[in-house]
DNA sequence: ACTGGCACTCAACCCTGGAGAGTGCCAAGC
DNA sequence: GCTTGGCACTCTCCAGGGTTGAGTGCCAGT
């Protein structure tokens, strides 16, 4: 039902829009494009396109603009692969090179990305699932308090604070030697519940301590698939500019919601190359008038999470989708090298 | 010059525009607040302070609003103290009680600031200057990588990756002693000089491995005093809905970055009680057109740094102040207790 | 020193008419 | 049968003009 030049056309719709971001109409379409037609053949294939559902307009003597579905289409078979720009290549690898630890990895992959994709950038740290504990410390700090710290073997580092009472030293060394030796080298799902068994292997003097070391334990191996998210290129926003309490407030809320950006970045994971998720496709009203580029990074199992961009449904997809791509490729690889 | 009632009058054109947000003219000051003059007499004080610089009109046939000279004698001289409902104490104890660890209050506490006072909310991640070094780990991770994990008395855990090379388990362990029985307990500073000169008292075995620890150590103690930033509440930026583009726009960009936040909130150091800058007082171009409020917190010296939010001139700052000061209080207390 | 009165200014609002962009439809042409 | 030129129609946008209303500054009177 579609030929090949409604496609065309759908695809020059899409494609003016979103650099004039106006809606166009049937002659702007063929001055620009050479659809090698008149004006009104396009409008016929307009309306059909229209009565499809793939564009519409925002009122009568106005030209047409992409719906969801028609952004989708374009998306799914229409988009022409963009290659990055050598200034995109170079910034990627100038930002990448000089990392200090995964923390700052992230902090220069979320600018980066945001600057590139001139969209707010999203980045979940990388979780370690398939990773296995490579160090338990125990430390008191005096006043009755403590840290647990769990190193694993990606690097990653956790800690707990917990009361150790008036525990001696020799019984913090006593305990910190029987929680290495019997946890090290396990995964978290066998450390888990091996820390759970271990509690009533401990000798009655190291009970009051253990049970609130192995808690923490428990509570930072729980926790760890959860993982942290940061949020750059806010800013970005702003050429929103239209409608804004409406349309950017609802997507600064979601920004600050850990939950809503894991689960959208969730979205992504399993996935073999990048997700696009258009407007209504998205699981959150708040963030129905914005399209979501997502991406696994990295190398399974040992460190494995997603990142993305937020922008306007408006918004160039092949650009963004191959930054987005290309960005995860190299946080991949870097992650791997270390 | 100005004598009490042009005081008041001010007080009231301030109080008036904050709660309005609209130039307030003679005849709705008389009404609304107890003048006991005519408008006629309000419009001959308000001349003169128009003319000393402490409001002014936006066009000719407008009323009058204050100018950041006018905010700055309202703070200084006019706001009179305003004690927190019962419904925001409640939420500052409902907040804070339950924080996991540091990480975990710092992100209470933006929230918590952000929706009492319904602005941006800044919080510093406490730096520990005066606390001692507690423990030192040296962790290897396989693939020639490892981990240099650094605890202080105040709890706070600092990691840098680092190449191990082909270093065995012995030399590790070996270096891992020597470096906690040099350093352990020694402020900052002097555990910099110290680990500088170590290195020189290190057998050669030990030298490449205990190299890059060293060098890792010293970074970690050197960026220690500049402290993390975490901002929150971005969503009420909203609350500007006019003109966008120019103000809220470099607002959201200044919020991005940690130096300006870092610097902002460094004015208040020292400080005994909230700073407030209004306006142009402010250091940053991008921020002249909003207000900072802002407080240190914390026991000095084991934990000590400062909090404060960001929003428009036109703000409640009686009601800000007393915000800003309180959750500094309930979070320095918090800190101290652990 | 305060007040009432008055003339003046200026943004905001509403209405109107014209211009322009774009459409849908139809009859004619290849 | 698809394509095209023509045409009437719709609707937004914009500029112009008049009105309204809030607010001011100034002055003379108490």
């Amino acid at each position: 039902m579609l030929d090949d030049r409604k496609l065309a056309i759908l695809r020059a719709i899409v494609t003016d829009y979103v650099s004039m971001r106006e809606p166009v109409g049937s002659r702007a379409l063929v001055e620009r494009y050479q659809l090698d037609v008149s004006p009104a053949t396009v409008r016929n294939d307009m309306a059909v396109l229209e009565e499809e559902g793939y564009i519409t307009q925002p009122h009568t003597s106005a030209g047409r603009i992409p719906t969801d579905k028609g952004y989708r289409l374009f998306v799914d078979r229409l988009g022409t692969v963009k290659p990055l720009s050598p200034s995109e290549r170079r910034a990627i690898e100038t930002f990448m090179t000089g990392a200090l630890d995964v923390d700052d990895l992230v902090r220069r992959t979320v600018r980066l990305l945001a600057q590139i994709t001139q969209q707010v950038a999203i980045v979940q740290y990388p979780i370690d699932l398939g990773s296995s504990i490579r160090h338990i410390e125990l430390v008191t700090l005096g006043g009755g308090r403590g840290l647990v710290i769990v190193v694993t073997s990606a690097g990653r580092v956790d800690q707990r604070a917990i009361e150790t009472g008036g525990a001696g030293e020799e019984t913090v060394a006593d305990l910190r030697g029987r929680l290495n030796a019997a946890l090290i080298g396990l995964s978290s799902e066998r450390a888990a519940s091996k820390a759970g068994a271990l509690l009533d292997e401990l000798p009655p003097e190291l009970h009051p301590l253990g049970a609130v070391a192995i808690a923490a334990i428990l509570d930072v191996l729980g926790t760890r698939e959860t993982g942290r998210v940061v949020v750059g290129g806010v800013p970005n926003l702003t050429r929103f500019a239209d409608q804004f309490e409406t349309t950017v407030k609802p997507v600064l809320e979601a920004l600050e919601e850990q939950v809503i950006l894991l689960r959208l970045l969730g979205e992504a994971v399993g996935e073999d190359d990048v997700t696009v998720r258009i407007g209504h496709e998205n699981p959150y009203a708040s963030l129905q008038s914005t399209s979501v580029v997502a991406s696994s990074y990295g190398t399974a199992p040992e460190a494995w999470a997603t990142l993305g961009i937020v922008g306007p449904t408006r918004m160039d997809y092949p650009s963004t989708m191959a930054a987005v791509r290309a960005v995860a490729r190299y946080v991949g690889r870097f992650l791997a090298e270390g």
